[in-house]
DNA sequence: CGACCGCTTGAACTTCTTCAATTCCCGTGG
DNA sequence: CCACGGGAATTGAAGAAGTTCAAGCGGTCG
C-alpha cells in the first residue's frame, strides 16, 4: 500500500504520465482537459510490473484502487460456495480494474495476471477527492460503470441461449474489436488465456473450446495454432456471433 | 415528460412520501437523514401507474428520468440485432430502474409491465443537482450500480455453465429472497410472467423450465399451479441453485 | 361458443459433456 | 544440448441434457 512512493514520477527510469498515455482516449483522462488530466496525473503511482501468475488482488480484500492497465492482460476468478472457480472478467489494455469492487467495498474476485502486465495504480481515497473538483471525472466514471452494467448484461443474456459456436464467434469478436479499437490488428493476436479459461469464461469445456475452433478452420474463418490466432472472415464471424439463438426454427 | 405536474405532492388523494414509505430500506433513501430524504421527496414525482402490457420506456428512447418500483413488476425486453429479443431484467419492488441507462444516455431496452404496477419517477436532472448537495446520496447511487455490475456478472457466469435444473432453482431462490426482503413471504408467492418470459431470462425454453417445474414437484421440492409457487424445501432449492456446473465428475 | 394463448407432455434428434487416449509443446534439469 | 516431464491441446466414442416439433388440454376474453 505503501511501497510505491508518494505520488506523480519518482526516480524510475521509464516516468509516465496520463498527458502522453497512448491509451487516454479509452482510459480514465478519456473527455478531460489537459489541466485536468495534469491533477489526474499526481495521483498515479508509477505503473506497477507483474508477471505471469502474479496476483494483483484477492478476492475479498479491501477495496482501496483502482487500477488501469497498460500492458499485458489479467484474469478474474470469483469463487463461489459450492462452485468451482468462475472466470467473471478478462482485462486488456485500457481497461479499468475495480470498478465491480466500489460498492462491496471489497474485491469481488482475485485478480491474476495471465502474462507479464504493466498497471496504473490509482488510489480510490485521492480519486474520491478530485471528483470532487471535477465533475466531469465523475460523470466519466460513472458512465463508464453504468455502461459496462449493461454490455455485460447483454452480452451474458446473449450467451445463456446461444451454441458453443455462438458463443466462441461471439469471444472472438469481442476480442478482436477490443484488439482494434486499441490500435493493434483486429485479425491477427495472441491470447494469453487457455482453452480451458476461455471455456470457463464462456460456460464451456475446453474440448468444445477445441473442437470449436477446429471446426472454425475448417471452414476457413480462422488459422489458429496454439494461442496465435489469425481470422480470416471477420464478416462470417461476426455473423455467427450474433446469429439467433440455439437452431433456426424451420419456417 | 411535463404530465405528471410540477413536484411534490399534488392533488392526489393518496400523497407519498419517501419519508413513509415501506420500500424506503430497500429504495434510494437508504443510509440518508430524515433531513436529507425531505429533500428528495421534493423532487419525486407522484407516482406513476401503469397497467399490464403498458410500456414505461422504449429502447433507444432519451434518458432522463429513473424510476423506483413501488409495487407490481416489470421486464426489460432488449432488442439486439439478429437476435429475438432477449429479457435482460425482471424488477420488482424497491428496485430502481434505469442505471443501467446513465451511461449511454438512452434507456438499453423496452420496459414493460407485467402486472398493475405503480412507480416513483426521478427526473435525473434534478437528481444530479441534489447528488451535488448530498455526497451521501452519490456515494449511495455508486454503490448500488458498483454492486449491480458484479451481482449480475456472477450470476450470468454461473448460470452460463449450469444444467437447466440449477438455472431454474436459482431462479426461484432469487426471487424468493427478493420476496423475503420485502417482507413477503418466500415461500409462497405468484409470479407475473409467463414461462417463456422465464425461460428467456434464463437462456431456456418454455417446455424445459415446465418440465423442470414439473420435476420439481414430483420430487416435492415445490408445488406450483400455474403461475402460483409454493416452495417446499427451500434448504434443498438452495443447495440445487448453487450446485456445481454440468455433471457431477465422478470421484 | 369459438378462438386464442399459455401450459403440459411425448418422441425424435442435436448438441455438448464426459471420459480416455494420444500428441504437442515448453521449460527444466541432467 | 538433449532428454524428460508435465501441462495444454487434440481427437474419439458414448451418453446425458436440452431443443425442436407436434399434439392436446385448460382457461380466458371477445
Amino acid at each position: 500500500m505503501s511501497s510505491y512512493g508518494s505520488h506523480g514520477h519518482g526516480g524510475k527510469p521509464e516516468a509516465i504520465s496520463c498527458l502522453s498515455c497512448y491509451l487516454s482516449a479509452l482510459c480514465i483522462p478519456q473527455g478531460l482537459s489537459s489541466e485536468e488530466v495534469t491533477l489526474l496525473d499526481e495521483m498515479v503511482f508509477p505503473p506497477i510490473r507483474l508477471e505471469k501468475r502474479d496476483v494483483l488482488c484477492r478476492q475479498e480484500a479491501p477495496f482501496d484502487s483502482l487500477y488501469a492497465v497498460r500492458s499485458g492482460a489479467l484474469k478474474q476468478e470469483t469463487a463461489v460456495e459450492g462452485s468451482e472457480n468462475l472466470l467473471t472478467a478478462f482485462w486488456l489494455p485500457g481497461d479499468i480494474i475495480g470498478c465491480d469492487a466500489i460498492g462491496r467495498g471489497r474485491y469481488p474476485g482475485s485478480v491474476i495476471a495471465l502474462e507479464t502486465t504493466t498497471l496504473c495504480k490509482l488510489p480510490f481515497g485521492r480519486f474520491e477527492a478530485l471528483m470532487q473538483r471535477l465533475p466531469e471525472l465523475r460523470t466519466h466514471l460513472q458512465r463508464n460503470i453504468s455502461r459496462a452494467i449493461h454490455d455485460e448484461r447483454v452480452s451474458l443474456h446473449q450467451l445463456l441461449s446461444r451454441t458453443a459456436e455462438a458463443r466462441l464467434a461471439f469471444f472472438l469478436m469481442t476480442v478482436s474489436s477490443c484488439f482494434r479499437r486499441r490500435g493493434y490488428s483486429p485479425r491477427q493476436f495472441r491470447l494469453p488465456m487457455s482453452r480451458n479459461e476461455i471455456g470457463s469464461y464462456l460456460g464451456l469445456t475446453q474440448e468444445t473450446v477445441g473442437r470449436m475452433l477446429s471446426a472454425f478452420q475448417a471452414q476457413g474463418l480462422l488459422q489458429v495454432q496454439g494461442r496465435d490466432y489469425h481470422l480470416l472472415d471477420l464478416a462470417r464471424l461476426e455473423r455467427l456471433a450474433s446469429s439467433t439463438g440455439r437452431r433456426q426454427k424451420r419456417p
